[in-house]
RNA sequence: AGGGCUAUAGCUCAGUUGGUUAGAGCGCUACACUGAUAAUGUAGAGGUCACCAGUUCAACUCUGGUUAGCCCUACCA
């Protein structure tokens, strides 16, 4: 992979013969070639390109102080780079490009994202350990340097891309995450959060608590990615249990009760029972509507009154049993008889209501839970999808009840614990069982998963949640028990579920910065909009505390250093601060020697495990050990602003030249990722936005649109596909194909059309210039240009549209708009320049000698050519290249010496074309679409009457629609005459008395004025006469009378077209119209046949292989049906073959060539 | 579950502030043109603009809802 075919050399090599022989001949001809390779064509300005620094140059030879900012967000180079990987680094490489056409310096720092789990996981596999075997099998220190060797593993495989993809940026200067200057950078944001203040006075860095993803089997928290793995999330099925949560009759309570004994109950779901212990609340939804209804205790055939959402009562009663008789009833039976008592209880109303606790644990409620506690909250999470509409809310087992019971001031539940004397421990351990002080199952493992086989294949095993059931059901507290299939998580790595458990992490005080974050994000410009106002903004908007702390070995390691008991702390800032700290530790006595004497780049490492040996002496004398924390990878990414300049610590200038960026760009899926974490570390630290301009990319899909992944095989491999098209038509199908926020559904045939329509057009266009332009010994001169206003109506047409291109080009450009630059291109290439301007210039190139048409002729194509391939530059760098430098070899050293425009090596060294008004003539482009419009209808025309284009004929008629319009068609009369092959053009009007006029309503100006009339009126319009529309047209309105009323109609609110000339050939396109006269004498179908002869002896020509300036002798073997032509037009005939002799006489040799009306002659071409 | 994006011809995509007959390229069919030949033109076939309601004289376009695909986030008890 990655390495060029043989066959790939071969046409290489082909490619440099043909180029050789060319340039042996002439070298200051244009060079010309016989086919268009891609991938020859990126090898060789590759080369180039390294050779003469031109990389290095177009970012030097801007001036320092007009920067354009790009930050590189770093790949990690322990994967392989995928076709994703072109796509987003095209998006980046042609904006950084565009503006340094435009003049700006555009530095572009590389960078490698090397911490992080699956660099772990990666040396977990080789080495072929598990976390537990860290410190066991291998040493920390073995690991580390494992970490450290493997996490550029790729990185050839990334540079090689990077150099074939054409990207432009630093890698011999990259930013590196692991070096020590980048980690002390790291850490002195850190120290900024850490001094930092709220508005509330606060810290932005703190040591808290939540509810994290816990695997007890592997005794760690685990990451949202370690969740995302594949795998995780199992079907399982659960016991779970309705508790009914006894209510107690207080002031609070008393309007839900018919009298003081009655037994109230509330109902609540639960998939994991064993958190019933820990349940201190009730959460309800504040707008749900609950009902209370009269029952039956189903295991115990007690009468109850039960509480649960309104909408959640058909999941629990049967409306068959509904007001039947309760004695019936006996424990067991399907049918449960009951009473809807009322059902117009808010949540809201229920919040304070008291209950018993479920399960009684007198020994470790305390009196302030007991006083706070058990009763119902409210919360906006819960809803009547499933379970009773009011959630069972056991605070360290849940996020969400966490958030809950501290908002409602419902105190945790627990057993003392030694750590903290402020907030009690859980009453599961870390090794997944409830703590002694449970009744009933102290000591039991919540999960069945976590005993043994053995435990649990014994013959009288039973699930702790299926004992806690059945205590339940005994106790009259088990409304409903059943088993319930659902997903839930499971730890990647033991394979058991997971725990939702209570963990100290460090925060970063995110949520204090929501309003700012949020009014500087509005700064932003986004692409699409709707990724920063919507999926970002919304974000931003519920934003939570950022969770810094992993318990991991190979990341950034947290600077803080604490006393056992918590109570003194030191956040470090900077190696020089750790430093100076180690040397009172060491006079403290706390460590033999300072590890940090040596110099940042070589001298120490800032890792774990040796961070870790650091022991700091604190204010009062006592130990401080750091918290063994490292903080999440997206903070690295998310500081690279400041540390790949190893900011303030160096390099204080640059940064400032560099800071907020102007433009970064990646896949949308870091919008919550580093677009995230850029944008919160700058507004926190620096009040400020990190980046101007911003654009997200979509993924790239297979073709029909299915996410590649290896499993599925669809996988598309970058270097082939390099390899096969090369690099600019890969590049431009990304951008052209679909803008780049949106999915890309990767087709190898759009990339064969890009190079076929784009690039097979321009490599067409420009060889064909070049053919004639070395025949004609044409050189651009740069001092000699004709002034545009000498020029041809179809040259100054072509400038025009090229004009207006570069206009539009640099406005999508500057707006972030690539997809949009790149159609307009391509339209201006095939539609105006190839098949228009270029077709119908042919004859003035290879016609004639040298003359002043001419002249302009090749310096108007050489200029399209030079300014298209300068804008497609930035999309399609090596093919514009290659252009740019055939283009100008021959005059280059002319360019030099006198300091021209065209100078310069390489197009990436030029300055853009500035849009030019002057240039632009909007009513020429106009006339020149009258006149393609015009000629298509005239060949739609011989299409129907079968009259081939090569048959001239006589007349063509135009009715007149204004008053300029004569003098319009008759600027581009000549090319629609040749076009078309007519004779003459003939002009009608209304006077002529030919016109068949029709009229149609004019929907927009009518619409407001007639309204409901609208339909009625458009009608009556649509049958006007032509008496009745002349009329209008003469006075300038008309009275229409519809249902009554009567309005006044203008020329404006009519489309007047001419539908008809009786008696001619007539095709018709919105207000125009073309006739044709199809009269055929003898005359014209002579002529015809003299240029099908001509046609016919070019491509004998051709086949032949004559070279295009060859003169010939042609025998033309004798026929009635073609006597007249070779006579009569015998002279046009050998001026256009470039004949020395035309007879018509028995040929000896030649080829048999088939004419119009079946005839087949034999004609002979030979070389004079 | 929440949020976001997308839905127009067989395929890839345009479609301006609502306005008449919804376009282009590729592919398919037929016929042309060409001293640019891995191109080009003309014509044809191919559409209930995902679905349902609403606003309006008029909806692909605006509003609300539904469905499907994808992405991000999420222990739904």
């Amino acid at each position: 992979m990655g390495k060029p075919t043989t066959s790939t050399l071969q046409k290489f090599i082909t490619h440099l013969i043909i180029e050789q022989t060319t340039l042996r001949s002439n070298s200051r001809m244009y060079r010309e070639f016989k086919h268009l390779h891609l991938p020859s064509i990126d090898a060789e300005i590759r080369q180039f390109w390294e050779d003469e620094r031109i990389f290095e140059r177009s970012v030097e030879q801007r001036p320092a102080d007009q920067s354009f900012v790009f930050y590189e967000g770093p790949p990690s180079a322990n994967g392989k780079p995928g076709i994703h990987h072109v796509i987003s680094r095209t998006v980046k490489d042609l904006f950084c490009r565009y503006h340094t056409l435009k003049g700006k310096r555009v530095e572009r720092k590389g960078g490698w994202d090397t911490h992080g789990l699956p660099i772990e996981l990666q040396v977990e596999k080789e080495l072929g350990i598990t976390k537990e075997d860290i410190g066991k099998k291998v040493t920390v220190e073995e690991y580390n340097q494992a970490c450290r060797s493997t996490v550029m593993r790729y990185k050839d495989l990334w540079d090689d891309l990077t150099r074939r993809m054409g990207y432009w940026v630093d890698l011999d200067n990259p930013y590196i995450t692991f070096k020590n200057e980048y980690i002390e950078s790291c850490w002195w944001l850190l120290q900024q959060l850490y001094n930092k203040k709220t508005a509330a006075g606060e810290p932005f860095l703190y040591k808290g608590f939540t509810i994290q993803p816990f695997s007890p089997a592997a005794g760690t928290g685990l990451s949202t990615h370690e969740l995302n793995m594949p795998g995780t999330y199992k079907d399982v099925t659960d016991i779970t249990v309705v508790a009914m949560f006894k209510v107690r009759y207080t002031a609070a309570s008393g309007f839900l009760f018919d009298d003081t004994e009655e037994d109230l109950r509330i109902l609540a779901w639960t998939t994991t029972p064993w958190t019933l212990p820990s349940n201190v609340a009730l959460t309800v939804g504040p707008d749900i509507e609950y009902a209370k209804v009269k029952t039956l205790s189903p295991y115990t055939g007690s009468p109850v009154s039960v509480i649960l959402a309104k909408d959640r009562l058909s999941a629990y009663f049967n409306p068959e049993d509904e007001n039947q008789p309760f004695e019936d009833f006996a424990p067991g039976d399907k049918k449960l008889p009951y009473r809807v008592i009322r059902a117009d209880i808010r949540g809201a109303e229920l919040s304070g209501v008291p209950f018993e606790q479920l399960l009684p644990s007198p020994e470790i409620v305390t009196p302030e839970l007991e006083e706070k506690g058990f009763r119902v909250i409210t919360g906006d999470f819960v809803t009547t999808e499933d379970g009773t509409g009011v959630v069972h809310t056991a605070p360290y087992f849940g996020a969400d009840d966490f958030r809950a019971c501290k908002a409602a001031g419902v105190p945790f539940i627990g057993v003392p614990n030694p750590q903290n004397p402020d907030l009690p421990a859980p009453l599961v351990d870390r090794t997944g069982r409830f703590v002694q002080e449970v009744p009933l199952f102290g000591g039991r493992f919540v999960k069945e998963e976590y005993y043994h086989e053995e435990e649990r294949r014994a013959p009288d095993f039973k699930p702790t949640d299926l004992l806690i059931a059945l205590h339940l059901k005994e106790q009259n507290r088990a409304f409903r028990i059943e088993k319930y299939k659902h997903t839930y998580p499971h730890c990647w790595r033991t394979d058991k579920p997971v725990l939702y458990y209570p963990l100290d992490s460090w925060f970063i005080r995110a949520s204090a910065a929501r309003e700012r974050m949020a009014a500087l994000n509005k700064t932003i410009n986004w692409k699409p909009a709707s990724t920063g106002t919507g999926r970002f903004g919304q974000w931003l908007e519920n934003l939570q505390d950022w969770n810094l702390s992993r318990s991991r070995y190979w990341g950034v390691p947290l600077p803080i250093w604490r006393t056992e008991d918590g109570e003194e702390e030191l956040c470090v800032g900077s190696v020089e601060e750790l430093r100076r700290e180690a040397d009172k530790a060491v006079a403290a006595g706390m460590m033999d020697t300072n590890p940090f004497t040596g110099s940042i780049e070589t001298g120490f490492d800032l890792h774990r495990p040796y961070i870790d040996d650091v022991v700091l002496v604190s204010p009062s004398g006592k130990p401080m050990r750091r918290e063994a924390d490292l903080i999440d990878v997206w903070f690295d990414s998310g500081s690279m602003p400041y540390a790949q300049w190893h900011y303030p610590f160096e390099n204080q200038e640059v940064f400032k030249n560099n800071y907020p960026a102007d433009f970064i760009a990646e896949g949308v899926d870091q919008t919550r990722g580093w677009f995230y974490t850029l944008h919160a570390i700058a507004t926190m630290v620096f009040d400020s936005v990190a980046y101007k301009n911003v654009v997200s990319n979509g993924l790239v899909l297979d073709k029909s649109g299915n996410k590649m992944s290896k499993s599925k095989g669809n996988v598309v491999d970058p270097f082939q596909t390099l390899e096969d098209y090369g690099a600019d038509a890969t590049r431009w199908y990304m951008m052209s194909n679909a803008n780049p926020w949106d999915n890309l559904k990767f087709d190898q045939g759009g990339i064969l059309e890009a190079r076929n329509k784009l690039f097979g057009t321009l490599f067409n266009t420009y060889n064909f210039f070049a053919l004639y332009a070395n025949l004609d010994g044409f050189k651009m001169d740069e001092f000699k240009v004709l002034p545009y206003a000498q020029r041809a109506e179809l040259d100054r047409w072509i400038i025009s549209k090229l004009y207006s291109l570069v206009a539009d080009f640099r406005a999508a450009l500057d707006d972030y708009e690539p997809t949009k630059a790149c159609r307009a291109l391509e339209e201006f290439v095939d539609e105006h320049l190839s098949n228009w301007y270029v077709r119908l210039s042919r004859r003035r190139f290879w016609k004639g000698e040298m003359n002043e048409d001419k002249t302009a002729a090749y310096q108007t194509l050489f200029e399209c050519l030079t300014v298209v391939g300068q804008l497609m530059s930035p999309v399609a760098p090596f093919f514009s290249d290659w252009l740019y430098r055939n283009l100008t070899a021959p005059v280059k050293e002319v360019a030099k010496a006198k300091n021209t425009p065209l100078r310069h090596d390489s197009v990436h060294l030029t300055d853009l074309v500035m849009p030019d008004n002057s240039k632009v003539d909007k009513a020429l482009e106009r006339r020149m679409d009258h006149a393609q419009r015009i000629c298509s209808l005239a060949l739609s025309i011989r299409k129907k009457e079968k009259l081939r284009v090569r048959l001239p004929l006589q007349k063509m008629l135009l009715p007149v629609l204004d008053a300029t319009f004569i003098a319009e068609v008759d600027a581009v009369k000549s090319l629609i005459l040749s076009e078309i092959n007519v004779k003459q053009i003939e002009y009608v009007t209304d006077a002529s008395g030919l016109l068949k006029k029709g009229a149609k309503a004019n929907f927009k100006t009518l619409g407001a004025k007639l309204g409901k009339d609208m339909k009625e009126a458009a009608a009556l319009i649509a049958a006007f006469s032509n008496e009745e529309i002349n009329a209008l047209e003469k006075t300038g309105s008309v009275q229409l009378s519809v249902n009554g009323a009567s309005y006044d109609i203008t020329p404006e609110d009519l489309i007047i077209t001419t539908e008809d000339l009786p008696g001619w050939k007539v095709a018709v396109e919105g207000a125009l119209t073309v006739a044709l006269d199809v009269t055929l004498t003898p005359e014209l179908v002579a002529e015809g046949m003299a240029r099908d002869l001509v046609n016919r002896i070019q491509n004998i020509r051709k086949d032949k292989d004559f070279n295009v300036t060859d003169r010939v002798k042609v025998v033309v073997e004798p026929h009635e049906a073609i006597r007249p032509a070779v006579e009569t037009f015998h002279d046009y005939i050998k001026a256009e073959v470039l004949a020395s002799d035309l007879v018509l006489a028995e040929p000896s040799d030649g080829e048999a060539v088939e004419l119009d009306g079946g005839v087949t002659v034999r004609v002979d071409v030979q070389v004079n």
